[in-house]
DNA sequence: CCAATACTAGAACGAGCGCTCTAGTATTTC
DNA sequence: GAAATACTAGAGCGCTCGTTCTAGTATTGG
């Protein structure tokens, strides 16, 4: 049974996810959490600014267990990879091209106007291109260059989730999956 | 010397720059266009949809001749490629990390909620990928791949603008760019 | 069992939203 | 030069926003 704090963090990420941040409305998560606006004050004192930054961060660290899921469950590191994308291309048609991560939306919409929002995904960005790294690295690949085709393959999905929304299609993450693989098996070599 | 629609477009493109389309008010386009309320909806009668339609249209139309300048002005594709990516990180700095693509921003926040704004985008990205996709075809690169690697360019773009802007660092949109020559290399041979 | 604390409940507030409307001024057209 | 059209100007509409506030009910600790 979930708490009510996690009612209002999970129904939030859901809002965000199709709406972004500035879309979603404190009625709108009240109503969707089944928790009155008093309860969202009482767990998140400082307002919209704060659970805004709590579903970044916890909604980060889910996906990133998710990843690590993923990945270790894999056979090689290539494999990983394209089990990512193709993931994540399933969960969008799955949910009719909504379920996108809503950090990218976020840090797109307010990364200029709400500092505190911008710091909390920059960190989760941050663990996510350590824990790819890491993997990559433990494949073979030497740090640094590791370290950059992290970066890559974050961009890659983050863009791609942007691509297969607007067409309403999943190639563009299936496809990008594809040559991400490349560019590790590439860099395996 | 710019016409008042040409006004309010231009305040309206920059202010999704930084802001997406939920995060703007008409009072700020007002403001910033020097235009009032009634021009606004005398050249855009159905209102804020209107207008960011026509925002995601002609600005993506600006951005693709941006495209085609620098991609026509260098020596090969491989290069063409870097000087994109080099060309949005250096004004995505200069900006102070406001200037990316007002496009993929609004993809993000409205595709579920706007269906036209989500075809504007779709068309957008359509013809970015179908410039990108001619002219690594007229490199050499087998047509089908051409368009698939135009895909992850697009969507690597798209993704490096997150990455900088939440880190305000232009490193992702660098290193993003050079995995793309790379991969761009590899399909030439 | 009682006091303190945690949490629920939602009415009410001022501010700002997108939009409409009326009235005005330029500019064109015949 | 008069009539029609294009555009400017901004006050004001109903509504929803994020937030505050008061009052209530559970739950906990001594």
């Amino acid at each position: 049974m979930a708490t009510t704090r996690e009612d209002i963090v999970a129904a939030t990420t859901e809002l965000f996810r199709s709406q972004g941040f500035n879309g979603t409305s404190l009625k709108q998560i009240s109503t969707e959490s089944g928790a009155p606006t008093g309860s969202i004050y009482h767990f998140f004192p400082n307002g919209k600014d704060e659970l805004g930054a709590a579903v970044i961060t916890e909604s980060g660290a889910a996906y990133q267990s998710l990843l690590e899921l993923i990945a270790d469950d894999a056979t090689d590191v290539v494999e990983a990879i394209g089990a990512l994308f193709d993931g994540a291309a399933a969960a969008l048609e799955e949910s009719d091209f909504i379920d996108i991560c809503p950090i990218g939306t976020v840090a797109r919409e307010v990364a200029s106007t709400h500092e505190s929002l911008r710091q909390a995904t920059s960190e989760v960005f941050g663990r996510w291109n350590g824990a790819l790294s890491i993997r990559l690295a433990a494949a073979g690949i030497d740090g640094f260059k590791a370290d950059e085709l992290a970066t890559t393959i974050v961009s890659a999905i983050e863009g791609g989730f942007i691509l297969c929304r607007a067409n309403r299609k999943t190639e563009p993450l299936r496809v990008t999956g594809r040559h991400m693989q490349l560019l590790v098996r590439a860099a395996l070599l």
